[in-house]
DNA sequence: TTAATTTAGTTCGATATCGTACTATTAGAG
DNA sequence: CTCTAATAGTACGATATCGAACTAAATTAA
């Protein structure tokens, strides 16, 4: 394949991942309460799977958003009750979040009615699309994240 | 393979592209000028490739997103002559958005800086994973598109 | 130990996003 | 032809995002 047909396969490929971002994003969203946003879910749903909790700073390595998002975000989902924010012991300039068990609740509730939202689409694409494509997708994005700095 | 473990595929499926978008949209910008996003640079594209313009409706059909905010994009980036705004003749409600010279020049000058910017990630990375998963990709965006109504 | 540097998080301000409600135009029904 | 319904785009307002500058705590150097 030629060198600009190779580039061009790149360009698509980014241009792909933003739009099903945005539709996946967009169906979430009709789910969600008030202005609670995708990735504030996605927030919620990796603190759930880890009862330790984390920092905020680790919280955006995570996701790749700015802290000053993150700590907007977890002001948020603390109002609503789905995650607690405490100072780490270890170190006081620092906090832990962690998520609530109505927070769990929460997710469980939403995740449910995502899946049933999704029904249709998975048993028309079955699950090899994402399969076969997801361990390409995390190898780019470990390539991607290590070479920023 | 069990159900669950599908799910939890597809749930890492689309984590995995929220934090490509993330990344490659952060990496984009620290070349855009002002605030100029990510989308707004991928309308432009979408424009210069397509000589006879598209209207914002099929803009926003296009990269998912709302119209409201489609006229928000186009406002800008005509502020900035990289597009014209003119009414449809078809269809007086209508307008039509058109890359200018000035337009293409820049998305060349843009794309140039952000091939030279993501070289070493390719030649570490090599077209397969990018080529492997377009397929994938393409099929899952068409069928969420699909099934949107 | 003290001073300088680095680090975690926040405040503030500018701008982007997008839902609701609206206007103008077109299409369709009778 | 006229009236109603649907459609393209916009104004407005609420909220999200995020860069720059800041504060406080921890680390390193001297």
């Amino acid at each position: 394949m030629k060198p600009e047909d190779e580039t061009n396969e790149v360009y698509r490929f980014f241009t792909e991942v933003g739009i099903i971002n945005q539709l996946i994003s967009t169906k979430l969203e009709a789910f969600l309460p008030g202005r609670m946003t995708a990735t504030q879910f996605g927030i919620l749903g990796h603190l759930v799977r880890r009862p330790d909790g984390e920092t905020p700073l680790q919280l955006s390595n995570a996701f790749q958003v700015p802290k000053t998002s993150m700590t907007h975000m977890l002001a948020s989902l603390e109002n609503h009750a789905l995650i607690t924010l405490e100072t780490n012991p270890n170190d006081k300039r620092s906090k832990i979040a962690r998520s609530t068990p109505q927070g769990a609740e929460f997710l469980k509730a939403c995740m449910e009615r995502m899946s049933e939202a999704l029904a249709p689409v998975l048993s028309e694409l079955g699950p090899e699309p994402f399969h076969r494509s997801l361990p390409n997708l995390t190898l780019i994005r470990e390539t991607l994240d290590n070479e920023r700095d």
